[in-house]
DNA sequence: ATCTTTTGAGACATGAACGTCTCATACGAT
DNA sequence: ATCGTATGAGACGTTCATGTCTCAAAAGAT
């Protein structure tokens, strides 16, 4: 059977999620192919990290589109954007959870496209934070960057979690959702 | 000058937290001696990461001693295991910021040794946040790894802001805390 | 001033991963 | 059945980091 580039980069991200080290012959035989052939499709292994990174910049678009979050932004609406930052939410805990490596790898944030990109990806989330505080949604006392640089890091520790099966897949939205929202403290009316 | 053990590594952990991936060559040169010397006092470069990772542990190892951890777990007392809480993040803040990379370097985590101290570790915390959900201090519906996961991913955030010159060093602590606790959402009453 | 120790520079061998290439074979389309 | 294409196995050369070693120079101690 012939193996896709698709099927490659998904056995790849999927192999180095466990091994973020993993060497292209490696790769190859966790996509079971030969490092010949993974070497026709990928001449390169900088190209192989490169196609893994734009595709999930891809994906992290999509989650942003998906979610509505330039027009829920735009619109200032409460409402419009208190369910654009659920949508957000939920979806990138799908994309962190598939592209778990690139969170903190460190290759992935050398590329100059790939730092523009995200940069980019990630100005269009401090502007929708910033619209959401003035919708009175979120803290307005907190800099919008830090808000993005949480949920960020609450994105690490869902993939940590995950990976070492301390909570179960299906309770991670809330979890982060609920964690985020009203933090870890017991609050006094409840 | 003689370089000390301790100087070398310190020059190691700083020079790290910009390239994650320095070579020996790399790192002597960042510590201000040669190739030959650097390999007298580190004999290969896993030792050297090794030497790293205790001293990071010893670290948090006494940050969560000067914190009163275990004193206040065993104590149940609110207000004790409040000011412990603090304390502790605080000191979690300094550790994170000095051994940035360690928080998300994939060879830090598969030394046996370290690992299983570093599970240590984090056992007393998690036993430590179930004693504060106990104290009516932090919320009883989240799991206390959970809560642990969320810690480890809030100085990733940290570590992140800090290093893009995001947000003030001495803006940390709080917005930490009150993250933590408060979580991002905006409170009704306020 | 002399002796001892430490250091730097560099050569050297080793091993791992990479990227290229060849060739026989298996597969697929016609 | 045949032809064209894609694949696997493996050899090959290259590069790079590692770890060892030597030796002359510098630093430090007496």
């Amino acid at each position: 059977m012939a193996m896709s580039r698709e099927q490659i980069m998904s056995a790849a991200i999927q192999h180095l999620n466990e091994n973020p080290l993993a060497s292209m012959a490696q790769l190859a035989e966790a996509a079971g192919i030969s490092r010949a052939t993974l070497h026709r499709q990928f001449s390169s292994r900088e190209e192989l990290m490169l196609a893994l990174g734009h595709r999930a910049h891809e994906q992290w678009e999509q989650v942003q589109e998906r979610s509505g979050l330039v027009d829920a932004t735009a619109s200032g609406d409460r409402e419009v954007i208190g369910k654009a930052l659920d949508a957000m939410l939920g979806g990138l805990i799908e994309v962190a959870d598939a592209y778990g490596f690139g969170l903190t790898d460190y290759a992935m944030l050398v590329d100059p496209a790939l730092k523009r990109r995200s940069d980019e990806l990630e100005e269009r989330e401090i502007a929708f934070y910033a619209a959401a505080q003035r919708a009175g949604l979120l803290r307005a006392d907190l800099p919008a960057r830090w808000i993005s640089s949480t949920v960020y890091g609450l994105l690490v520790a869902v993939r940590e979690s995950l990976r070492r099966g301390d909570v179960a897949r299906r309770d991670v939205p809330r979890l982060l959702l609920t964690t985020f929202q009203d933090g870890a403290a017991r609050r006094e009316g409840s």
